[in-house]
DNA sequence: ATGAAAGCGCTAACAA
DNA sequence: TTGTTAGCGCTTTCAT
């Protein structure tokens, strides 16, 4: 119908002024709700948008107001339910402050990362959430990014940055884990994770460590097995952790994320193992597919909902004083939540049986 | 360092300008790479924008140009690793065409989906690619959107919308998969679906019907059973077909998506009923879990590659349409794939055994 | 309460 | 080849 400019035929607010016969700074007014008006030119106003099928056009919207209402969002994998559920916990959190969230996805390439980062911060987001790939190699454009924009990262951290974050208590996790192992009777325990290119790993096999030495239980150099976070590398390591131990597999298997478990505990029926009578295995994330694995997944549950809330919260708190002014960075904070452990049929709940 | 206006201190082609001694044009020029510029100049200009850290600010570039170079896509759950699964094959087909995919979850509700295609027209994408939520409900935004740009739904299509269309050939994979059961030796069949408030689900449900009437297999009413897209469903599907089925279950059931087939095939482990020896089951989808089930899944792989290559396609030719003044609609294309079928160890492949 | 007008940062005619 | 300038659609002083 209306065609004008190369504008695909979008109705404007001098459109809608002129039907209602009145300046576009009444339109305006009356649109967004800001600004005093009469019920008369509020109505005519209306209607002669209602009319013409007016729709605000955002990115004049953001140009002229230097604000999008639109956070950036970088996870490493969008095909990890871990990180699609984090993200869906981030888009409620979001949407109750009446702001949308643009998804990235960083394809674990720090290199595609850094695109992505330049690319939201060129979209003007108001502020950016990332699950940094890489534990040192993404470390470069976040901390550029978060020179420029409010940046919080979650779940992950990279080294040498200097930024807020949100995450979970990695340690505090795995002591619980292998604590539930120990009492379960396990004596020995191996560890799969990913190649130590990211905190989580580090941290995860950090406290996988220290608790096992705490708890005096054999934790062999060749039972540590790191690659990554795949169901395929968690079949994988099972055949290693069976041609590399003459003595028989450990009590336990210590995974750093539910898909590597699944793997494993995939392989462990290949194999004849029985989990968790043989063998005792934990996952670590507690993803939807957890409770689906043969046997049932005992892991970590990840306080999806309430990482999501305080990365908002630490979001529009940095905006908030970036609006005041304050060209001085403020101090960054790191929130570590405890997570929860999830006891299913992977493990040997309440001692030996 | 820089702090001026509201724009949190972020360089503007007016001060690369003025540090390189020349116009703002130039600049652009150069910086865009469009038109021509002397070597000298371009070497000028690229110093000044380096030494500044100046990075273009792509909202005031979209408004000129009114165009974003950015693809908006909606689907109903990012929870649903066959989505996420699709959408990373439409990222890679709109990251060599160099534009960006601004991704919405429209959380299976109509609602919601309105509002995300409202915002995405707002925000001026290029284009839209569609997974609507619901078969009826979600009409009316989806035609009102596509009224206003480029759209075309994927996988999924709405009752009383003119678009164009790219999926798979419900009809003809259905039939691959009850011919593959009959010959495994199925003569009686079930149906777990979603309630059919999707196109997929109708014609998974009749493809299915049609091809079981052919080979005079027996489906009962009672083993028509539509809910949801979830692996709860799934388990569900299974009690209620034991309890309705006096003279013991049917020989194959067949589910509408790998999640429901997960659910159906472990009740089945829970219920101690053999598959494929029992009963045989199939999926649809081929989602990277579906290998993964307890026995693994035969199912039906869904060409996403070839999907979001079409889409891509599609939206190109449409915005080129718009581009060149066409205001009448060009005609609608329905893409069917056909897609084929993995068979994996939850049917008997080749006959009775 | 309403309108006129400036300007957000960028690009593309058009001039020089 | 380079510069001047208008203007994308919107919001917001500042007058009226």
């Amino acid at each position: 119908m209306q065609q004008r400019g190369g504008n695909g035929g979008r109705v404007t607010i001098a459109e809608v002024a002129e039907r209602a016969g009145v300046s576009t700074a009444t339109v305006s007014r009356v649109l967004s709700g800001r600004g005093q008006a009469s019920a008369e030119m509020r109505r005519r106003v209306q209607k002669a948008a209602d009319d013409l099928g007016y729709r605000v056009n955002s990115i004049a919207r953001a140009l002229r107001n230097s604000r999008t209402d639109t956070v950036g969002m970088v996870v490493p994998s969008i095909t990890n339910p871990f990180f699609t559920s984090l993200v869906e916990s981030v888009e409620h959190a979001l949407g109750r402050e009446g702001k949308e969230l643009f998804l990235c996805d960083a394809q674990s390439d720090p290199e595609v990362e850094a695109r992505r980062l330049a690319s939201l911060v060129a979209r003007n987001v108001d502020g950016i959430i990332v699950s940094p790939s890489h534990g040192t190699a993404s470390g470069p454009a976040v901390q550029e990014t978060a020179d420029r924009l409010p940046l919080v990262q979650l779940d992950r951290f990279v080294g040498g940055t200097d930024t807020d974050w949100v995450g979970v208590d990695d340690i505090a996790a795995m002591r619980q884990v292998v604590d539930h192992l120990h009492e379960g009777g396990a004596r020995s325990a191996a560890f799969v994770g990913s190649r130590l290119t990211n905190s989580s790993s580090e941290q995860r096999l950090e406290g996988f460590r220290r608790r096992a030495a705490d708890l005096g239980m054999a934790v062999r150099d060749a039972w540590i097995l790191l690659d990554d976070y795949t169901v395929e590398w968690g079949e994988a390591a099972v055949a290693e952790l069976a041609a590399g131990s003459p003595g028989g597999p450990p009590d336990a298997i210590v995974c750093a994320d539910d898909l590597i478990a699944l793997g494993v505990t995939r392989a462990c029926r290949a194999h004849g193992i029985d989990v968790p009578g043989r063998v005792q295995v934990t996952g670590f994330d507690n993803i939807e597919f957890a409770r689906l694995g043969e046997p049932a997944l005992t892991t970590v549950d990840q306080p999806r909902d309430r990482i999501a809330a305080e990365a908002v919260r630490l979001l529009a708190a940095a905006a908030e004083a970036a609006a005041g002014g304050d060209a001085a960075p403020g101090s960054r904070a790191h929130i570590a939540l405890v997570p929860h452990l999830v006891v299913r049929d992977s493990t040997r709940a309440g001692g030996p049986r």
